[in-house]
DNA sequence: GATACGTGGAT
DNA sequence: TATCCAAGTAT
């Protein structure tokens, strides 16, 4: 397997942009709010909502103090809500195992809610320098096409941690370089749809490059319809609840102009299943 | 391992 | 206009 670090670290040095993740002083708290909402999320659509989310709560003991009605609230339409709702059970956990200090032990990261096998080492490697693999859907397809020699990554697994953890450098400084650098890589040059090879550091050692470039065959399953879909009907539901009063609204007010009132009752049932919304003497609201 | 889960910008 | 895609997680 080619030497990946050595170009990667000198090209991030070169060419890291400039994001709120990455000035001195970004704390661990900080570091995670930022990473739940990177979850599927893009940068650009983060930054002023993460921006706002600390300067109301600038610890997890604040956060928790409030009730989650408010973290779904100051959320807003940065979508996947229970994002929201799983960050503030976060915050509580934090204050009532761990004295309002954000873990650095992946074990224990791993056992807050919402967050899985990428936000906890992305924790313990940006927030507390620890030496880890961090494997995001970019490094996935940075080590597919530069080591495998593959258009598009495979499925995710377990696995991509150990493949991740041979092209670590020894020092934990330079890991968690290299750590961010893939990720960057994959960000902004070794993109899904239209990778910009002609500037990329690890084109003379790429796999991909090297067989001529071959066509994955597209594996990736279609995402589903958004227009007229249930998740549609979640989310102008949360909508309207997040504007609402926090004493809620009737029942029957919620979207009574929805052309499927079986889908909108499914979708009532799904957020309530969900823990986003509760429902009792016939009001909807936010969970207190 | 497969599936459900939001939203909006880019192509 | 339709489709693709985005720093994943829980079930």
């Amino acid at each position: 397997m080619p030497a990946l670090a050595p170009p990667l670290i000198a090209w991030y040095g070169e060419n890291a942009r400039d994001l709120p993740w990455r000035e001195p002083g970004f704390g661990a708290w900080d570091v995670l709010v930022s990473e739940f909402m990177l979850q599927q999320t893009p940068v650009a659509r983060v930054i002023p909502h993460l921006e706002a989310w600390l300067a109301r709560w600038p610890t997890p003991a604040e956060l928790a103090a409030d009730p989650p009605a408010e973290a779904v609230r100051q959320w807003a339409n940065l979508g996947y809500p229970r994002r929201a709702l799983w960050l503030h059970r976060a915050a509580v956990e934090i204050r009532d195992r761990h004295a309002g200090v954000v873990p650095a032990d992946v074990d224990a990261l791993l056992a807050l809610t919402g967050i899985g096998d990428y936000t906890a080492r992305a924790v313990a490697v940006f927030a507390y320098g620890q030496r880890h693999p961090v494997v995001d859907t970019n490094t996935r397809r940075v080590l597919a096409r530069a080591i495998d020699g593959q258009a598009q990554p495979g499925p995710p697994s377990r696995r991509d941690l150990d493949r991740m953890s041979e092209v670590l450098p020894p020092g934990r400084s330079d890991a968690a370089i290299v750590n961010a650098a893939a990720m960057e890589l994959g960000a902004v040059v070794c993109t899904a749809r239209t990778p910009r090879c002609a500037v990329c550091p690890i084109a003379d050692r790429c796999a991909w490059r090297a067989a001529g470039y071959p066509d994955t065959g597209d594996t990736r399953r279609k995402q589903a319809k958004y227009e007229g879909s249930d998740r549609q009907a979640r989310g102008a539901i949360l909508r309207e609840l997040r504007d609402a009063a926090s004493h809620g609204l009737p029942v029957d007010g919620i979207l009574a102009g929805w052309p499927d009132s079986r889908q909108r009752d499914r979708a009532l049932d799904s957020l309530v299943a969900d823990g986003l919304v509760e429902a009792a003497d016939g009001v909807v609201h936010l969970p207190r």
